[in-house]
Order: C-alpha cells, then sequence, then structure tokens
DNA sequence: TGCGGCGATACCGTGCGGGTATGGAAAGAC
DNA sequence: GTCTTTCCATACCCGCACGGTATCGCCGCA
C-alpha cells in the first residue's frame, strides 16, 4: 500500500481549494509545474482521477472531493500532534481552558477551587476567546473549554455536562419588550442580533461581536439585543434588562476535550467539574 | 511552523513501540543510521526530546508519548483518506455495511428494502465480522455497521439509535440454569464466557470465538455459557434455552458510520434504517 | 581488559523535489 | 479564421535530502 504523504496533501487541498494551479503554486509560494507533476504523482499511486482538467477549468471529481474532505482532517490531525507533543514537554505545565466571557454560568470559581484540591492539580490558564472555540480544542491549543448546546460541532470530543440554563432576552430598558414578563422568539421579528465571529451568519446579519463588553454596550445603545444563557443574568448593566423567553431552546453549559485524551491533569479537572455542577444541580436545582 | 511529514511519524511510531533502534530499523526495513537521523531531525524541528537514550535502553519522555498517541490518530487518518478516496473512485459504487453475523435484531431486511426504495440507492454489500467492527469503519474499509451499545469505543463515529434489546442467558438445555424464568448476573459466577478476538478480555478468559454458529455449537457441548441481545432467539438450535436476565444491562442496537461522511447513499440508507427502526418500537414496542 | 551490543557520526551516491523554459490546447477578440 | 491570452503539461536541469556502508564511542559484562 502506498503511503499518502502530509505534502502531497497540503498541496492537493491547496489545488482542490483554489481550483487553479497557478494560485495554487502562488499559495503555496512554490512555481506551478512541480505542482501539476506532484499531483499527477498522487493520483497515479492511488490509480484514482481526482481533478477532472478543462483547457479552461479544473474540478473536482467524486474522489477529489472525498480526498479534500479526509485532508483536511489529516492535516489538522497532524497539526494538533505537533502543538499538543510540544505543549507537553513544556518546562512549566499547565491545563489550558478555554471560556466565552461570561459563559461560565457562574460555575467557574467552585470548579476551580475543587480543581485545585485534587491530588495532582497544575495551574489553570485561563483563555477568553468569542466564536469558534472547539477549534482550538482541535488544534491543540487548548485542553478544555466551556461551550455551549447545542452547538455546531462537537464530533471529535467529549463532553461533560454541566449546567442545564434557560435563555433570556438582553434589552435596554427603554426598549419595546422591556416590560414583558415573559417573550417569545416571534417577538423578535425585525430586530438585529448579535453575529458571533466565525458562526454561519444564519439570517442574523448584524455586526461582528467580540466580547461580552462590547455585546452589551452595543445592546445599551440600542444597536441590537441578543438572547443570552440565563447565567449572564449577574452581569448586565443597570440600563439593561433580561426578559425569559419562553421558547428558546433550553442551553447546556458543557466541558469539552479532545477525545482519547489521557492527561491526568484533564481528568482530575473532568472530575472536579462534574462534582461541582452535580452539587449545583442537586442542591440548588 | 515546521511541517510534521508521515514518514516521519512511521519512524517515530516504530521507534516508540520498538524502544529499540535496531529493531525498529528492521521493522521498517531500512538500515540504523537513517532512522537515528530522522528521529533527530524531527526532535531538532519540534524543539522537543522524545526519546530518552540510555546506553543499553531507549525510554518515551513525556512529550514522546503525547506524539505516539497523536501519531497514531494521524496515520489511521491518512490511510483511511487512502481507502475512502479509492473507494470513492470505484467503478460499481456500492455501500459497505459490516455486522456482526446474528446481530441485525431482525431488522435487516426491513432496512435493506427500505434503502433500496430510496432514490439512489446503491447496492449494499454485507460484510460479517466478530469483534472491533468499527475498526473497519476507522480504516476506511467499510460505510457502516451494526454495533451495540455500549461498546467500547464511538469516538470519532457518528451513530442513530435501532433498537433496545434486553438481554438472554444462552445455555444447553441441560444446564442447571436452563428451568429457571429468569437469572441474574450472579447466578453465572463460575460459569465460562466466551471472549471475543480484539475484546480487552475483561475477566472472562474462555476460548475466543469467531462466530455465532460456533458460539452456539460450544455452549451446546457445555464448553461455556452466552449473555446475548434478545434479538437472537429466533436462531437458537434446538438444544438451547434463552433465560432472560434480570440485571444485565440492556443493549441498544446501534448503525454507526464514520463523522464528516457526506455521502448521499449513506445518508439515505441512515434516513431508511432510522424509519425502520421508528416502525418497529412505535408500532411493535 | 577485551568483547559485544547499540546508538551516533562520517561520508558517499542517487533519486526526488523544486526551478526555468517551452509546448500545446482551448477560449475569446476582431 | 487567426491572433492572443490563458493555463496546464512536458522537457530538462540542479541541489539536497534521504538512504546506504563503514566506523566510532560508550557502556555493561565476563
Amino acid at each position: 500500500m502506498e503511503r499518502l504523504e502530509v505534502r502531497e496533501l497540503v498541496y492537493f487541498t491547496a489545488v482542490a481549494e483554489e481550483l487553479h494551479f497557478g494560485r495554487a503554486a502562488a499559495r503555496l509560494e512554490m512555481t506551478q509545474p512541480p505542482l501539476s507533476r506532484a499531483i499527477q504523482q498522487l493520483e497515479r499511486r492511488l490509480g484514482v482521477a481526482l481533478l477532472e482538467r478543462g483547457s479552461r477549468r479544473v474540478a473536482l471529481t467524486e474522489a477529489g472531493a472525498v480526498l479534500l474532505r479526509e485532508s483536511r482532517t489529516v492535516l489538522d490531525a497532524a497539526s494538533a500532534a505537533a502543538r499538543r507533543t510540544r505543549r507537553a514537554s513544556r518546562a512549566d505545565p499547565r491545563l489550558v481552558l478555554v471560556i466565552k466571557p461570561g459563559g461560565d454560568g457562574g460555575l467557574l470559581p467552585a470548579i476551580l477551587d475543587a480543581y485545585q484540591a485534587e491530588p495532582g492539580a497544575l495551574p489553570v490558564e485561563l483563555v477568553c476567546s468569542f466564536g469558534e472555540r472547539e477549534i482550538l480544542l482541535r488544534e491543540g491549543r487548548a485542553d478544555a473549554a466551556l461551550l455551549h448546546r447545542p452547538h455546531p460541532d462537537l464530533t471529535g470530543l467529549d463532553t461533560q455536562d454541566l449546567l442545564a440554563e434557560t435563555q433570556l432576552l438582553v434589552v435596554p430598558s427603554s426598549h419595546r419588550l422591556a416590560g414583558r414578563t415573559r417573550v417569545c422568539l416571534n417577538d423578535l421579528a425585525g430586530e438585529t442580533l448579535p453575529r458571533w465571529p466565525g458562526a454561519p451568519g444564519g439570517g442574523s446579519h448584524g455586526p461582528e461581536v467580540h466580547d461580552l463588553g462590547q455585546l452589551l454596550h452595543l445592546i445599551a445603545l440600542r444597536r441590537m439585543v441578543a438572547v443570552l444563557p440565563s447565567s449572564i443574568r449577574d452581569q448586565l448593566r443597570d440600563d439593561l434588562v433580561a426578559v425569559p423567553v419562553d421558547d428558546a431552546e433550553p442551553t447546556t453549559l458543557v466541558l469539552a476535550w479532545p477525545e482519547h485524551a489521557t492527561s491526568p491533569a484533564l481528568a482530575a479537572f473532568v472530575r472536579a467539574a462534574a462534582a461541582v455542577a452535580g452539587e449545583a444541580t442537586g442542591h440548588g436545582g
């Protein structure tokens, strides 16, 4: 069985994405002829036609589309491998946890305390990021992340549910819905909703928002409204009001980490988080 | 960022598994010096020590252990990529479904019929295999598999539940438990249970069993007993008896396929299977 | 102190990955 | 129709990196 090399996959994805040998070569900072030959050789070794060369356009074959998708997973795995290896060799081991600012459901302090009490606990480094936080896990840049389900893509990750939350509509005090005791999603017709960086802008084409302070500021300025998990209630400014949304699907705060992870530090962290979450839901409701 | 090459990962896994450069080189069908240099270069490029060379033994460092695990996933992904690409280019497209003989819960004929009625259905090729059936999915050798949950490792696979089944103890008619109307797991103390190839022989160190006929034969010969999903009831020989096991965790027949799969033929098959399963549980209970 | 095992080093050849120059086919422009 | 442009393939060349052989150096051991 012929072996597939990373270099070939990099070349192929470039061509498959550009559908143009010249541009792909430029992107790869090389010239076009060796690129053409590399792709030909790849096709010969696989015994498969990957591209249809029309004299004026290049198109993917069925098999080429499959290889494009597969290549991405291989390349992602390869760069994650490099990053995780490097991180494992650091002199100051630490657990990198990526969160959305304000998106911890109020559980984080208790979780961190519980974790530090575990034997062999590492210092925890918090990384704040909006949108695409799971990417950091897949890329091997972080050990764990706090996400909200339903979430676009949790495949390849293991998860632990922490907290089920209802959702609140956040509006300025002067907003037409501010006085309501409850609203439903239909009431939001015509409102501008924020667009998270990286999220496929499904319908809501409001401005991109990069952190919670910015978002609340924009809401106060009447530029938009937002539907957020109920735990942000503590962090609202005085000039904003939160109203329960009846028919918004409830959201679950989950702790996620790359599957196959074996680090005992991570395992301890997951244990700690699960314990804290169990207490919270068991006692407090 | 330096790129990690497949060749290097192959070399490294060989050394990491053998913990011996000479043997690793032999396994790779090359000589020892270039292998040593390749590993050194890998370490230099990563900036990480992967191996501790004692003059008489080689050991993995912490980072080396991480890279070994990561390498396996990269290499698996790479060979799966090659196989899936080749399969996608076949002139006679077909859907490869891997099953455990007798493990289809009786649903398979209906599923196949429903699938063939879907638009764009492909011929279905059935592959029978005991143990490690999910490996065939990960390797890109099959499109879908029928498995039973709880299952050792479903990560990296998407699944669709098909049928919840209670478990039955299968024994010869002359067995001491054959007359019971129900048993519990404690009753099985001292009995020999089959060991599936590939499964970590957890406690039960009986003989390895490779197909259902063989298993039933061995049970009839009083060499072992087995706990199996209730749908095998139809396939029992006259000289065997099935007794419900009260406290065995119920098992779920699931259809599994590689995550990120995009083939419309597979999607149609999943739809068909889900429809049949819905009917079965909806009407029949 | 000689021996054997094993990884590292020195040195060498060749094949492959990359470059430049050019060919050749197809799609407009007129 | 033919001239031009565009873009992929081919021809040919070069340097290096990969793999091989020979050997060293270190250490455990008898």
